[in-house]
DNA sequence: ATGATCTATAGTTTGTGTCTATTTTGTTGG
DNA sequence: CCAACAAAATAGACACAAACTATAGATCAT
């Protein structure tokens, strides 16, 4: 059963003959005589009682005919719709955040997605970054936002902004009272420090030592939620993602700008190298890029 | 977009990868390789993402993937579906009946087809036995319900039964009260007779002409209700089909037998000699055989 | 780096749909 | 009722397009 079959099919219902049909397809009536006869061949009943003035449908052709033209028309709108639909949303879109962005971004982007796009689908992990980059390896992610660098050949990054890290502390130490502060100063307090599988608390780790900076780290944790209690406690001061910062509406913390050499991160969109980033994906990440808090 | 290409493109998605789908499918890679980029250019955008080990669909391919399955499920579909609508009665049928059958036979045939085929459509026309003909003839009925003989070559007629015609009187006139009526007794009493547009009026005219009675008409009328009417109201005699008397709940016609010839009519099914009857027009034929009062 | 695996490309072959020409069948008009 | 006409079926040639084989190019795993 062939399209072009169900093409003359319909053709012949339409102008009660096959010469008829033959010109209004294009094509000459021997070629209707014979797919017409296929295809009766392959239902096994004759679809139309040739009757020399015109031909009429048998009772098989009757029940044929809907569900012929349903088929063409759902080939026919293929074509248009496939585009319009993207343009208007549908579809899915799997996403992944890294821990560190995740609780100051994920809200807002999911918000002002699900807005924008109402007729997608959208999926959210939330993992570290090793995870992250072989999930969208494996193709079974989108989009990552996760923090640069990636060495990964198959990925293919877009950086979105520099989030500068401050200084945390409580009114305990009095860090907090200094107008400048150098790197120098940090390892005269007691430090708490995110955890390496973390690549932020890579990050601090790294640029501290490149600062020459010999932290005093009293506690390892392996939430950034449980580094924010620590220091709201007073048991310590840390480096923080300004994100965090803005996103913290309590005021037990203070937030300071290191002066002398600013500690930094680069936050960026990984996709496969190899995939075409879909509309939505592309989307979506304009909108992290614009919703992200400074 | 041929389907072919669609059934390419599902087995590429379920296997994961072009080599799987080809083993599947029975052909070799390259062609499905050609085809999908066919169906690539006519939808303007890939819908693949080529990655080496496995191949994943792009946002395009995401929404194709359900309308193709629907198409090819549809399609699938149509080949079994077809014959069991059939054999369940879907459909619709067009019938005819001539005046002189359809007041005492269409309601029992109606009720009887609905109970049996309810998926089924029935477009009852009633029509003189002309009109009945031209339109089978037509294709625009599919069966009708007439009286023998039909001359026309372009029509099959299938006889049902044999319907004798019966005297009908009447208390007024004693012909009530004979046991073995003749037919030279006729044209003693006034007679009413069916109008000659009627196959049933020419039938009775013919038959006394045959037998050499020389009716005495009192009445023209062109219903048979009309001449029932008469007659019970005593204004003559005529002779009815057997199945109006059958019909007849009251008391106020008498229904006798002429013994020496007995007149009657043949009631047939008329079907266009060309056209293949379909199944409900055979079930409606049969219903109309079994339940024709006799 | 090397071999294995998978897709893309090139060129050839095969199959099938389309065409022209003709026959058959059925309808219409004189 | 026969001739002329109209429409579908059949036959055979042709052409296009899908399939195949062979091979190249690319990617992933060892």
């Amino acid at each position: 059963m062939e399209i072009h079959q169900l093409e003359y099919f319909i053709a012949i219902v339409e102008t009660g003959g096959f010469s008829r049909a033959a010109e209004r397809c294009n094509v000459a009536q021997p070629s209707l005589s014979q797919q017409i006869k296929k295809l009766e061949n392959e239902i096994g009943q004759p679809l139309f009682d040739r009757l020399g003035r015109k031909v009429v449908l048998t009772d098989i052709g009757r029940l044929l005919l809907p569900r012929a033209s349903a088929i063409l028309k759902e080939l026919q709108g293929i074509k248009v719709d496939l585009q319009s639909e993207i343009q208007d949303g549908h579809g899915t879109l799997i996403v992944g955040f890294i821990p560190t962005i995740a609780p100051f971004v994920l809200p807002g982007v999911i918000r002002r997605f699900s807005k924008k796009f109402p007729n997608a689908t959208l999926e959210v992990h939330e993992d570290l970054t090793d995870k992250l980059i072989h999930k969208i390896v494996a193709a079974e992610l989108d989009v990552g936002i996760t923090s640069l660098p990636i060495k990964n050949t198959l990925i293919r990054t877009e950086e979105l902004l520099t989030e500068p890290l401050l200084v945390a502390t409580s009114q305990k130490y009095d860090i907090v009272n200094r107008t400048a502060i150098q790197v120098k100063e940090l390892d005269n307090f007691p430090f708490i420090a995110l955890s390496e599988v973390h690549c932020l608390g890579e990050q601090v780790q790294s640029f501290c030592y490149q600062q020459d900076v010999d932290l005093n780290i009293v506690c390892h944790t392996a939430q950034l939620s449980t580094v924010k209690n620590c220091i709201a406690l007073g048991l310590g001061v840390s480096l923080v993602p300004h994100a965090l910062a803005i996103n913290d509406p309590s005021d037990q913390i203070m937030y300071r700008t290191i002066s002398d050499s600013v500690p930094q991160r680069k936050i960026a969109a990984a996709v496969h190298a190899r995939r075409r980033l879909s509309f939505l994906g592309r989307a979506f990440i304009e909108i992290v890029r614009s919703e992200y808090p400074t």
